[in-house]
DNA sequence: ATTAATGATGTCACTTAATGACACTAGGAG
DNA sequence: CTCCTAGTGTCATTAAGTGACATCATTAAT
């Protein structure tokens, strides 16, 4: 099924993300992956277009995880508040924190790695389509508003390159971050971007008051 | 030379773009835009690492003429006014004009060819470092500053998506645009992501003064 | 329980994108 | 003129990706 299916993507995935970080990319081929993963290098393909986009699901999870962040943001509640809610839960399972190690190894790849480039800014271009469906629904406004989807793009833009910029730290600079640090630059930049005030408790569902002066809605 | 072979690669590209745009991308083979272009199928490779990517060139320009204007924008003139300026210059040449036209219809192929949609994000990716340089240069930041850098690349999404949506509402809906629109829209689209005061006179080269409240330099 | 139907997977042959190795040519420096 | 270098063409080869068809598993119908 649908959801059998994409189990099966995901363990493909996670080999291939596997054996990138081992060897590289052009150094590992379809065939090892598809052993990896214990599947015939048929069905690889049948999963995937090409050998990079194997750990697209991956980076989807970067951008799929914040946008549902999005989605469950209470309209009356702040975007620090709410962000440092999410990361709070770092009741993660162990599963989730282990793609999240490859996901961030992947990252700090991909200044290197022009294929794995490819995937990374195509898997957040989609992403742009779902959060411009978001914010759409979060202020009342149509999904093909043009401001909206700018805000989406400018958004995702802000989030890729935090993701950019913690992994590359991370794993080059063996930086580490708390939680608290990557959830006040997140905000900062997302507000910093956001040309629409979405940043900010928003009606008009909120008790059908609108905030005073949404423009306002900026960080202080 | 460099600049020989930069223009061998452009060569190529158009030859590619002709037949990307005529039979699509998957249908046109290595050997094909080798024949077009009037040069063997290795030297094709060597030029570019796939064949989707033989199109970069073109690509880019679309975000390196826009670096270019930001780039020779006075100190002392708003985004406006400058960029009309830049697009009054209607004196392009007949080739940049020809090749605006083939850029503008592979640009409408991107949403429904896979290669082509990870090449232009490719190529605007490349050009967020270009524009990061650029600003701060203007700002008298530094390269590495992370509003900078933030800047670039709410401003080059900013600037991909107006570039998205016109192309395609040129080619798929016939819609016609005047100059004035184009230059109202993306200046109200870079002014709306941009979280730095770029976008109007800035300091302090500007005979040593600085405008009063920058962070204010929004449009009216 | 057996069978028919459907969809996913494996096997193998095949196409073509892409690379390596080497020979050839053009043009500049001595 | 000769040497040297950078770029190009030719040909063989690898590996990515597809097509065709057989096989297997799951479910629904009888």
């Amino acid at each position: 099924m649908s959801d059998r299916s994409e189990a099966a993507r995901l363990t493909v995935a996670r080999a291939a993300a596997r054996l990138f970080i081992a060897h590289g990319v052009a150094a590992t081929q379809g065939g090892e992956i598809a052993k990896e993963a214990g599947i015939s290098e048929r069905t690889v393909w049948r999963y995937f277009r090409n050998k990079e986009s194997c750990v697209a699901p991956l980076f989807s999870r970067s951008w799929a995880n914040f946008a549902e962040q999005m989605r469950s943001w209470p309209r009356d509640i702040s975007l620090e508040a709410h962000l440092a809610t999410c990361f709070d839960l770092e009741k993660r399972s162990p599963d989730e924190l282990a793609d999240a190690i490859i996901i961030v190894r992947l990252i700090a790849m991909v200044p290197d790695e022009p294929d794995l480039r490819s995937i990374w800014l195509l898997s957040y271009h989609d992403g742009e389509d779902a959060l411009a469906a978001i914010i759409a629904d979060r202020l009342d406004r149509s999904r093909n508003d043009f401001a909206v989807r700018l805000c989406a793009v400018a958004t995702m833009g802000a989030v890729r390159t935090i993701d950019e910029t913690i992994s590359l730290a991370a794993i080059r600079h063996r930086q580490s971050f708390t939680t608290a640090e990557v959830v006040a630059r997140m905000a900062e930049a997302i507000r910093s971007v956001s040309n629409l005030p979405f940043c900010d408790p928003v009606g008009p569902k909120l008790f059908g008051i609108r905030p005073a002066s949404p423009v306002e809605g900026r960080a202080p």
